[in-house]
Order: structure tokens, then C-alpha cells, then sequence
DNA sequence: AATAGTAATGCAAATGTTTTCATAACCGGG
DNA sequence: CCCGGTTATGAAAACATTTGCATTACTATT
């Protein structure tokens, strides 16, 4: 109704009481009398009133929102762990500001700074592979930061996450001991993505551990179901097949697999084909698809409580890994003799 | 370095002028000389210091953020919306506030009122159905607001959109106009999503205008692959199978799809599927999936248009449909004899 | 060299809260 | 009825900026 936002003082006005009660009568409800509480209420909510966090913050009150910065939001996994951490950080009244950077590390650094501009409570980053610039940032504002995703001992701030080497790893040894040797790995563009990276080093790792040096076939695909139906067929058509698929994240592996039902090829009789991520909708797959479960919704929970408590200052900061977990579904099964 | 947090005031000193000054140097830089423009630049660098928006905003000046409340994040398709709403929001220099609700909507109303509390520039909210409260609110504080996703000629407020009620029709007349006279419906719940509402009216209305009076079973199923499949699974070992199932969007269609391979059953020669929405993947699956094209990304990008455009007063807000598309693929053909 | 005009800067008030400290109101006991 | 002790409230300073107005410093013109 009225043109003009309604402040603390029309409602102190209306209330016929100070400012100051009706601060009071907001931060701490004990300290007024119930019946000039209740004179307040009736004001604020006559006038329609709502607070101005931004007031507030200047008083170095904490702003109430963590910042949290992604790659991209438009990916299975992501969503499904900006949903966990969102869920678990409004818990306790925070809320998120959120930005992605597509992959450039130029453009995290430049929305790290618009966060702290905000004054988040804290931010949360995707991954170990950061600018320096960025991390010196985080250093000198000391701001409560967190890196998600992934998790290394070594890391320069706490990180709660699963090991990607070691998922990599477990796919190398499972695909190893099938007794494949022929095979191919199907990964996102490794630049500025670290989860990638070291999903493909263990990978090859773990394939060499198990003896033998098996011939590996690199093959770079965007991250889209199309694109790696499309590198796959291509795999398939080339003279020397490979008897295992090995992809860098289940919905290349679905790409892969929609290519080889295309092609009539048997998985797992004729080709062997595996995930990392286990991502809503694998396990019902036709056939199930084999993969590594990389725990989003714990990794998301478990950041939030780690970000919050970090803020309040209720514990100190703790790395936390969640290990990956190799999951043998219907998509894998020994090389073909 | 220092403990404090370097604010206006320490850069004020460390470039010898003052504070209004430092202020101007980022506001107006022409107005002042280049050459204490550099040595504030100097200054700030040195203390490593970031304005604070929080202190800005008590100005009247604009926060830079952007309210997103949306029912869920972990959905292909709303992530993709988030993405490019996100995306084009980002270049105009705002940051978007995120949060979820779970289809609640006495939880989307408090949110509601946290983004006023935190001053966001403007506030979008997904689909038309809102509590009244909701609506009282964002009228009473004259927040510019859009609604995202739906469009009707007739919102309470702008919006931004595909008409899912046509979205429904559109499959309703195509899977009629095939001859199917049994049909399943394969849905999410209806309570407090008003868009899977629109689509199953459209759908009945779509059939039945068509001729006859076909035999709609419609089946309720949470909004994920596992479910579907398993609905799909004991529909289709009921006595009377149906010729055709419709599912209320691409990730239900998915389930469905993956039931019927694995029952053995022909996709599309004993039974057609369609889904809603056309998410990422629904093109690449084998078969290919007949279903409604939701434009995600044009809807995010126009919104975030339309929105910022409402906030800068650049231009009256203003409505926009963006139309659904039927797209035919290889899951739907003529009911079997 | 004085002056007008403009460019650059500073001062102080204003923004919407919270909080410390001070004061006023009240309550029961002597 | 007064007094000590709570309990409830108010006044004013503080928070980190921006901005209108005033002032100072230049520049160019006469």
C-alpha cells in the first residue's frame, strides 16, 4: 500500500515504542514485555514491514548466505549435489548464492570476488584446481571456504569429497581383471576439469596394475549423451574394436550405450561398458549400468554441515572423504575370448 | 595480511584522500583524475579490499541479486532452466539467490519473504500456482516479479513460458490421431504442480477431441526413472495392456522405455511412449523418444531478459510464450490392429 | 595578473539497523 | 512509603557506504 518500504521506524512509530524495542523484540523476543511484542507485531504486519538484512550486515551480523560456485549447473551430478548442499545449508537459515563459471578458472576467480562483495558467510567451490589468484583471495579475506567434490589429503583448503583417482582407479582394476585389453576411454575435455584428470589417471593405473599394458584408446567427448553416441559409433566402426568402454561419467556411458543398441552390439556379451557417478537413472538402465557411485547427496550434506559449522565457529575445519564405491551391474563381464 | 577487514575508510587514508573520494573512484570514475584514480587502485590492491554491497545496498542502491525460488533443483529440466536463467542473469552483472521448496507452498512463501529480507532486485518463481499470501506479498512490496515456466494469458503476474495445458493437447491428439484407444497416463503427482496438472488436462482434452471416448487409465508415479520403470512394469502385466503410455514428462518416458526393454516388448510397434519436455538425452535414447518440446533454455534466457529489464525499468513488463513443439521420433506409430 | 569557468576533492548528512549504556518503570520486602 | 533489585525501554553511537553541496585547485581567457 504505502509507496515507501516500510523501516524500522514507521514501525517503531506505529508501535508508539523506539527502534530499539523493535530491534529487540526481532533479535532477542525475552528481552520485551509479551504485550508490546504483540503491539510490535501488529505494526509489522499492518506496515507490512521486513527486515533489512542488508542493515544488519553492515554490523558485521552475518549476511546468511554462502556462496557457491560450480562449473555448470546443468548436469546430473551437479544438480543433484547443489540440491543436497542447498537442502542441508537452509536448514539453518542460510541461503545460497549461486554461480557457475563454465570450466574457466578466470571467471571462478571473478565471481569469487562478486561473493565477497555480497559478504557470503562463506564459499564453496567445485574441485581441487583452482587460480592461485583464487586461493590467495580466500587467504587474505579469510573467509570460511570449503572445496567440494573431491577430496586429497594435500588439499590447500578443507575439501569434502571422494577421491576421483581412486574411482578411476576402480574401474581400471574391475575392467582389468574382466581380462580386457582392448579398450577405450570415452572422457570429458580434461582442461580445467581436475575431477576428470585424475579419474583417467587412475584409470590407467589401475588397468596397468593388473599387469599386462593393455592398449588404451583415448577419445575426448563433450559432455552430452549425443556426443558420446557419436564418438562410440565411431569407436565401433573403426577397424580394431575394443572390447571395453570405460567412460568418464555415467551419461557418457548411457550415450555409449544407446550407440551399441543402435549398432546391435551385445553389452555386456560383445562389449563391456562402465560409468563413474552412479547418477539417478543408471541402475534402471536396460541393462543396468555398471559404474562408480560417487555419493553427491553425502557429499552435499555433509559440506553444508561442515561450511556451517566452520561459519559459527561451533568446529574447527575438517577435511571428509567419501570414498567411491564400485558397483558391478549388468554392463560388464569378461573380454570376449 | 591485517586482521581487519580493509573497509573505504583504511584505502581512504593509505591513497591520502578521502573516503568520498575512493567511493567516486569506483562509481563515477571520470569524475575523478586518472592519476588518483591509480593511486587508489594502488591502495586497494595493497589492502586487498572489497566493497561491501551490503553497506551499498542500505542506499537505495540496487543489491545486485536476483530471487530464484524453484520447486526443485535435482530435475534435468530445471536445472537447465536455472543454467540459462543463471547464465543470462550473470551478464548483466546480477548474482541469483537460489532456493527450493520441495513443492510446498507455505515453504515457497517464506522463502519468499527471506529473498525481501535480503533486498534481491527481483524475484522469480517457477509455474502459476502460488499461495495468496505469496501473491500479497510481492504486490504489498512492489518487488518486480516474474513467473517462470507457464504461461497463461491471465497470470496474476508477468510471465515467462511454454502453456502446458497445450503441451498435453499437443501429445493427446497426436496418440489419438494414431488410433490408440487404450492409454496409459504415467504422471507425477499432481498436488502443488500445476504444470503436470495443465499437461494431464490437456492430455484428456487432446484424446477425447479426437473422437470416441478413449479408455485413460492414469497411474501417479514420483518423478523418477526407478519409479516409472516399475509402474510401467505392473501396467503392462495387468490383463488389458495398453497400446500407448504417456508419461508426464522425458524422465518418466525414460522408466517407461527401460520397462518395456526389458520385458521384450516393441517400442513403437506393440506399444508407443511419449514424454513431455524434451530434455537432454530424450533425442540420443534408442529409440528416440516422441515428445513435447519445452523450450528450457529459451524460457530461462527470455526470462532473465524480461526480469532484468523489470528491474532497470528499461522496459514494462511484459508476458511472453514461448510455444511447445511436438516433435515425432521413433517411440510413437499406429496402434496395433 | 585577475577572473571566470570548470574539474577535482572534501565535508557532512543520510541510509536502516544493532547494541551499549543509561534511565525509567515496576515489584515485593522492610 | 521507601528502597534495592529486576525488568523494560529509550538515546545515541556505530556500522560502511553514497551523495549533495561546498570548497579548493586548475586552466584558459582577457
Amino acid at each position: 500500500m504505502n509507496d515507501k518500504k516500510a523501516d524500522i521506524l514507521a514501525v517503531a512509530k506505529a508501535a508508539r515504542v523506539s527502534p530499539s524495542t523493535v530491534s529487540r523484540s526481532f533479535n532477542h523476543p525475552d528481552l520485551v514485555k509479551p504485550s508490546t511484542r504483540k503491539r510490535i507485531d501488529r505494526a509489522v504486519r499492518r506496515l507490512g514491514y521486513i527486515r533489512n538484512r542488508a542493515a544488519q550486515t553492515i554490523h558485521g551480523i552475518r549476511s546468511g548466505t554462502i556462496g557457491l560456485i560450480v562449473p555448470t549447473i546443468d548436469q546430473a551430478i551437479f544438480a543433484e549435489l547443489i540440491q543436497s548442499f542447498s537442502d542441508a545449508v537452509e536448514e539453518t537459515g542460510f541461503t545460497i548464492l549461486l554461480a557457475s563459471h563454465g570450466y574457466s578458472l578466470d571467471r571462478e576467480y571473478a565471481l569469487t570476488r562478486k561473493m565477497l562483495e555480497h559478504r557470503v558467510d562463506g564459499i564453496a567451490l567445485i574441485g581441487l584446481d583452482h587460480a592461485t589468484d583464487t586461493y590467495e583471495l580466500l587467504a587474505q579475506q579469510n573467509t570460511p571456504a570449503l572445496l567440494l567434490w573431491n577430496y586429497a589429503e594435500d588439499a590447500p583448503l578443507p575439501c569434502v569429497g571422494s577421491d576421483n583417482y581412486r574411482a578411476g582407479h576402480l574401474v581400471g582394476t574391475h575392467v582389468a581383471s574382466l581380462g580386457h585389453r582392448h579398450i577405450a576411454a570415452v572422457f570429458p575435455p580434461l582442461h580445467g576439469n581436475d575431477r576428470a584428470a585424475q579419474r583417467l589417471q587412475g584409470l590407467t593405473d589401475g588397468l596397468r596394475a593388473h599387469g599386462g599394458d593393455p592398449d588404451l584408446l583415448q577419445r575426448e567427448t563433450p559432455y552430452s549423451v549425443a556426443d558420446a553416441k557419436q564418438a562410440v559409433a565411431e569407436l565401433m566402426a573403426a577397424p580394431r574394436r575394443p572390447t571395453a568402454i570405460v567412460c568418464g561419467n555415467d551419461v557418457l556411458a548411457w550415450g555409449a550405450l544407446h550407440a551399441l543398441a543402435r549398432l546391435g552390439i551385445s553389452v555386456p556379451g560383445d562389449v563391456t561398458v562402465t560409468g563413474i557417478g552412479d547418477f539417478h537413472g543408471s541402475q534402471d538402465f536396460e541393462p543396468a549400468l555398471t559404474t562408480v557411485r560417487i555419493p553427491a547427496r553425502a557429499i552435499g550434506a555433509r559440506a553444508a554441515e561442515t561450511i556451517t559449522a566452520m561459519i559459527t565457529g561451533d568446529a574447527p575445519a575438517q577435511s571428509l572423504a567419501l570414498p567411491p564405491e564400485l558397483i558391478i551391474r549388468a554392463t560388464s563381464a569378461k573380454a570376449p575370448a
